[in-house]
DNA sequence: TGACAATGTTACCGATCGGTACGTATACCT
DNA sequence: AGGTATACGTACCGATCGGTAACATTGTCA
């Protein structure tokens, strides 16, 4: 007889092929940490929210800090999809990639209950150096700096590491402002603001 | 007899004229709030670091929110008196000021241990509508907003409402930048990057 | 001197924090 | 069927959270 080693249609939903505790875990962590700040979540809310129990969470992550750091990596992870599917739409052209980039920023920073970047909002939460969400959280910026400057020099500017500069500061900033003013807050200039920017450089 | 009302020169030193608890409460707290996050920050540190005890934190601050609004409040006042420097030292040239002013975040962002804009953090910090924390950062981050439009509408530009955001973006670019990356890091561009802004907004 | 108000102190509260020891059930392979 | 490893739940830990009741001390007036 061959035994199914995937999926079996005849299980009952929620009952076999149980969501696996830790992929609950993660996901429910995710979105509260992302919505309402790591620090003002606690691992009983996660559990309880995830149908499981502590224990659980402590067997797939060695601390709350761990597993905040998993969150960012997944986060990172999605980050790099959004960001490379408006560098693959325009291909050559990174003044193109970097308008399509931000006018999707911009977009996501107009919906209500906006929060911003995962990824800034854990440095901003954990200040110390070496936390693991931090950590996570710095090497993610520390390559789309490189990235933006990459572009920046493919495009021709004069001082591309100032306009590669330029553009992260925009876009720290409209993550920042997406969740500071809600709909019609500044951030849904920002496509706009680095286009201005990239034209003012290129010229020089 | 003419009583003193002020200092009494005879007194002997944090004895009488005590620093008033309150006083040295707020300023400890300002000062750990800031380099560490709100959230961070227990009142127990701070009683114990400001050589007081918890009850007389409770008398002059309703709740640990209450002192941290208190903390934005006092920041805030710090605030408008370094913008201010930057606008009386260029009167009637906003473009001046703006750059004045910027000269001095990008510089002050290059510093060991700079943790970026305390009103920017809390309201990181605090996502919740309505907190006391939070009111008062988002009251300050409207207020600069409609300084920057003031100014972008005095400089002549098109489109002065988005220069005027465009500016906000690379400000608060600079304060996440600032803390995210170090010495070194985009922040301290921010200058140049708000004149090659202005530059390519004026022209259009 | 004595009353009053303000400020400081000791000791404590229930709730929640992150984290764990230990017993129980379940799935899988032989 | 039986053995075994894995996953899960009950109950609990000390520490710390924000906050408070009740008492002692002080300075300032009449």
């Amino acid at each position: 007889m061959s035994r199914m080693k995937s999926i079996d249609p005849s299980i009952k939903p929620g009952e076999a092929t149980p969501p696996r505790a830790a992929e609950r875990i993660l996901g429910v962590a995710r979105d509260l940490f992302y919505r309402r700040g790591i620090r003002a979540i606690g691992v009983d809310e996660i559990v309880r929210r995830a149908g499981v129990t502590k224990p659980s969470l402590y067997r797939s992550f060695p601390s709350k800090d761990e597993l905040a750091a998993s969150y960012l990596r997944q986060y990172d992870l999605e980050f790099w999809e959004r960001f490379d599917e408006a560098v693959d739409a325009h291909p050559g052209d990174p003044r193109a990639q970097i308008k399509a980039f931000l006018i999707r920023v911009g977009k996501r920073t107009q919906k209500t209950d906006y929060r911003g970047c995962g990824m800034t909002n854990a440095a901003v939460e954990y200040p110390e150096r070496g936390h693991p969400a931090r950590v996570v959280s710095e090497a993610n910026k520390q390559e789309l700096r490189r990235r933006l400057r990459a572009m920046a020099t493919a495009m021709g500017a004069g001082d591309a590491d100032t306009l590669g500069d330029g553009l992260l500061l925009l876009i720290e900033g409209a993550y920042i402002s997406g969740q500071l003013f809600g709909a019609g807050g500044p951030a849904q200039s920002v496509a706009r603001n680095a286009d201005l920017l990239i034209e003012a450089s290129l010229k020089k």
